[in-house]
DNA sequence: TTAGGGTTAG
């Protein structure tokens, strides 16, 4: 209920753009007697074309001049809100205020436009409010709520709602279904998509494009690649970029790079499908395929892409050309929080701490990007991998206490790493104590510990790591019990060492299938 | 005039 307690003080609304340009455009405004269904037109108009500016500063016009609000201008102006940096999600909170003072809430279409909002500016809990209080919901209306969830990363919360729907005798459209099965996909939820695949046929959407994609991106992530060129196969109409793009990704995903690579070939890719073969390079570490097609983005003019960009920077960071990806990542036009941690990480993987922690003072200085708790990851790496453990424990309270991130295992992991690797072991078993208690013990923090206990020869603490590696019930049970065996090693117990593979042997596991750490 | 598919970091 943020939203309507706090609206009613922001109001009026008023204007974020205080710029010469602006004012010039405002003095070319229609006059105020010209009649509402033209100006509305004119918004949508602006929306349209991408001019989210002009939008505004015409809907702020209106505004202003009196000249009657309804439905029809609030959903384009709604629409604007994203795509209007930091001004955007106040300008949507004021317009909510409007359109509960005008009554325009009780209308399914404007109130959509709400919810959509609420979802696109990152306000989560306000999008479903909206969609709570709305007196009559269409199928649109579920559509949205359905794609807010997914937005926001609840797949099942989106299964569960389809449910819900037609408990409700909503009667869903191809948009639902191609909802949920995206759902379906990331949460893997096989057993649901396939009776969502068998509904596809019943309601006669398996020829649809987009579901065919959807349920190509359904059965790639669930591993099922001969089922997902089936469907890509099997569809009678002539195939788009979109689906192509999700059959090489699937390839990608199941390692057929030679078949993505062939696909990519027989199509004039887009930067998706760009960034999905050169993430292939990266997973199959194909340098000289990856500069080729580097090569070929950059006479398609595609290098501008930030998320084509960031493939890149990893591609060369992996091949231990930290140039390229230095490069690559100074040219990247608009730098998101992967485009930082990716050089950050790179910096920090080939040993070179210092430059990975000045990075991440420029990012800070910078200011457009907030650090995430996986860019910490790469911090906290990167001073590990270097020995700044000082530095290490300042960034690990920086992430806690400037940026309100809870640490998660990993980020233990690191510091616990770091300060065992650094001879430090009793701070290290503090923090070890500390994920104990707090109950987020993980076969990394096991192992991050274990080797601290074997660099300072303490037998003692290793034996007690090495039994809550056991009660983890750890899947890979030969892993544990050869770093177990390697630790007795390491400290010179021999015989401690003899007695954990013989026990591995009588449990008849090998030393081929060990994995962890 | 509101809603749907394909891409990136640990």
């Amino acid at each position: 209920m943020r939203a309507f307690s706090t609206l009613s003080r922001r109001s009026p609304i008023t204007n974020p753009f205080k710029h010469p340009l602006a004012q010039h455009l405002l003095d070319e405004m229609p006059h105020r007697d010209a009649h509402a269904p033209r100006l509305n037109a004119l918004l949508s108009a602006h929306v349209r074309n991408n001019n989210q500016t002009s939008a505004l500063l015409l809907f702020l016009h209106m505004h202003r001049h009196n000249i009657p609000l309804d439905g029809f201008t609030f959903n384009p102006i709604l629409s604007a809100c994203p795509a209007l940096p930091a001004a955007g999600s106040r300008l949507g909170f004021q317009l909510h205020s409007l359109m509960f003072k005008l009554g325009c809430l009780s209308e399914p279409i404007p109130a959509t436009s709400l919810l959509n909002m609420y979802s696109k500016c990152g306000f989560f809990e306000d999008a479903v409010n909206v969609f709570d209080e709305m007196p009559e919901r269409d199928v649109v209306s579920w559509n949205a709520l359905l794609s807010c969830f997914i937005h926001h990363g609840h797949s099942q919360l989106t299964i569960n709602a389809f449910f819900s729907m037609v408990q409700t005798r909503i009667e869903f459209t191809g948009f639902t279904l191609s909802t949920v099965l995206t759902a379906c996909a990331s949460s893997r939820s096989l057993a649901q998509g396939l009776q969502l695949h068998a509904l596809t046929f019943i309601c006669g959407y398996h020829n649809s494009l987009v579901i065919a994609t959807s349920l190509i991106d359904l059965y790639s992530s669930c591993g099922m690649i001969t089922q997902a060129m089936q469907v890509f196969t099997g569809l009678n109409s002539p195939k788009d970029t979109a689906m192509r793009n999700a059959l090489i990704t699937g390839l990608v995903q199941s390692q057929k790079y030679d078949d993505a690579f062939a696909l990519f070939a027989q199509t004039t890719p887009n930067a998706v499908a760009f960034t999905s073969v050169l993430t292939a390079c990266s997973d199959s570490l194909s340098l000289k395929h990856g500069k080729q097609i580097h090569c070929t983005a950059l006479r398609r003019d595609f290098t501008s892409d930030t998320i084509l960009c960031n493939v890149l920077v990893r591609i060369y960071a992996k091949c231990g050309d930290i140039h390229s990806a230095h490069s690559t990542f100074v040219m990247t036009d608009n730098k998101d929080v992967i485009s930082w941690t990716s050089i950050i990480d790179a910096y920090g993987s080939q040993g070179c701490g210092l430059e990975a922690l000045n990075l991440f003072t420029e990012m800070e200085n910078e200011g457009s990007v907030l650090p995430n708790a996986v860019t910490f990851i790469s911090v906290l790496s990167a001073c590990g991998h270097s020995g700044l453990i000082n530095e290490g424990i300042k960034y690990f309270n920086v992430m806690k206490n400037k940026y309100g991130i809870d640490p998660g295992a990993e980020h233990y992991a690191c510091l616990i790493d770091m300060l065992g690797k650094g001879g430090r072991i009793e701070e290290a078993w503090e923090v070890y104590g500390g994920v104990v208690k707090e109950g987020k013990l993980s076969s990394g923090v096991c192992v991050a510990m274990l080797n601290g206990c074997k660099v300072c020869m303490d037998l003692g603490r290793g034996e007690i790591v090495g039994k809550h590696m056991m009660e983890l019930g750890e899947e890979d049970k030969a892993g544990v019990y050869v770093l177990l065996s390697n630790f007795y090693a390491g400290i010179g117990r021999w015989k401690g060492a003899e007695e954990v593979r013989k026990v591995m042997e009588d449990k008849g596991l090998r030393k081929e299938e060990a994995g962890i750490g």
